[in-house]
DNA sequence: GTCTATATTGAGATAGAC
DNA sequence: GTCTATCTCAATATAGAC
């Protein structure tokens, strides 16, 4: 047996399968998973959408590889973010960072993940996806959980209550967020934590009771 | 001419009619719009497929009944608010309560309008989400911008962007709400206005500079 | 108002030549 | 790795009987 001569880290496979992952999923961001058709894709990747069968044996696997990857990397992220071992506040703010940071970066994998995430989590295919969310939400419950502890957040609303609330507000962000607008992301990060962590109200309120 | 049959208010065309667009309304809530066939709502409503093309002429007719009436309504219920002339905050704290408030009352029709608001506004027929979308944004733009000329909120963040997170949190919910769950829609829309009004932070948080 | 039967189209996928 | 040609199936929609 001759040398191995695939790299051993997998991630890479083909420039070209690469390449029309990216151009599937800006139509599937743009038009829906459904409403773009194979012929659209390959019209858009310069071939006739036969050829498409020669890098994907579906549609469906270009989805997935599209979301696979964006799943991975931004997992590693997180993971990066929790294990430098900041406070709570610090903490929170690099992870909203790098969840606002991935619009500019794969905006079109966010927007495929919000839209059609329910749909396509339905198949078995695609229960990784229910994983990635599901490691994320207790990621974040835990740094969240432990600011609480330390006295660094307030703890009348439950921790997974306040991730949902977070983690809808930032990915549905992408339904607005223009790469070429005038605002960076980090930016967007900013405004968001003002909010977020200071609250909209200049005097404290008091908690309605029902 | 003989007297007009039908009430004046058009509203009411059939109650056969309003039950299909209700039947079809979580289906589509639930398999995505583009997935779901007119022979499943068929079914559903205990008919065959052809049958529902005397109510209807199209399947994108079923959804434009559905998120037309559900807009109007909604639409109505916030002007109602506005018009009460409360304090800024309480009319946030209002308007807030009757979104979360739709989730409950309207739960299809809103997760159709989130997961399909961007393949269908594309289409001239469905323009009419565009102007419900842009005037229920500038009815509440003018009340946030009201509460912080007059101070009760802060103006660190332009309104517009502050609204953005608020819709955004509060729509996406309906992913994750369910209606026969523990909590009311008005205790988690007092847990979002806790976080919102008061912010996560226990101390004030300097805001970052770049 | 619903059913039966069917027209029509659009889309995903395949086989083999180049 | 791409093209040509085509298969196959599923889905929207229609026409007319009951």
């Amino acid at each position: 047996m001759t040398a191995e001569p695939l790299a051993a880290d997998t991630e890479f496979v083909s420039t070209r399968r690469a390449e029309i992952v990216a151009i599937a999923g800006e139509l599937f961001a743009a038009h829906g998973y459904a409403h773009t058709t194979v012929r659209e894709i390959a019209d858009a990747a310069g071939i006739l959408s036969g050829s498409l069968y020669h890098h994907f044996d579906s549609k469906e696997s270009m989805v997935e590889a599209l979301l696979r990857d964006f799943l991975d990397r931004v997992g590693r992220e997180y993971v990066a973010v929790v294990s430098r071992g900041t406070d709570p506040v610090s903490t929170l703010r690099a992870l909203v960072q790098v969840a606002f940071g991935a619009l500019a970066t794969d905006h079109a994998a966010v927007a495929v993940m919000l839209n059609e995430y329910n749909v396509l989590v339905q198949h078995p295919r695609f229960a990784f996806l229910r994983d990635a969310v599901e490691a994320t939400e207790q990621l974040w419950v835990e740094v969240l959980d432990a600011g609480m502890r330390s006295g660094d957040f307030r703890d009348e609303v439950p921790a997974h209550a306040v991730y949902r609330f977070l983690r809808d507000a930032i990915w549905v962000s992408v339904r607005w967020y223009r790469p070429d607008g005038p605002q960076r992301p980090d930016a967007i990060a900013d405004d968001y934590l003002t909010v977020l962590l200071g609250g909209l109200a200049t005097r404290r309120p008091t908690r309605r009771t029902r």
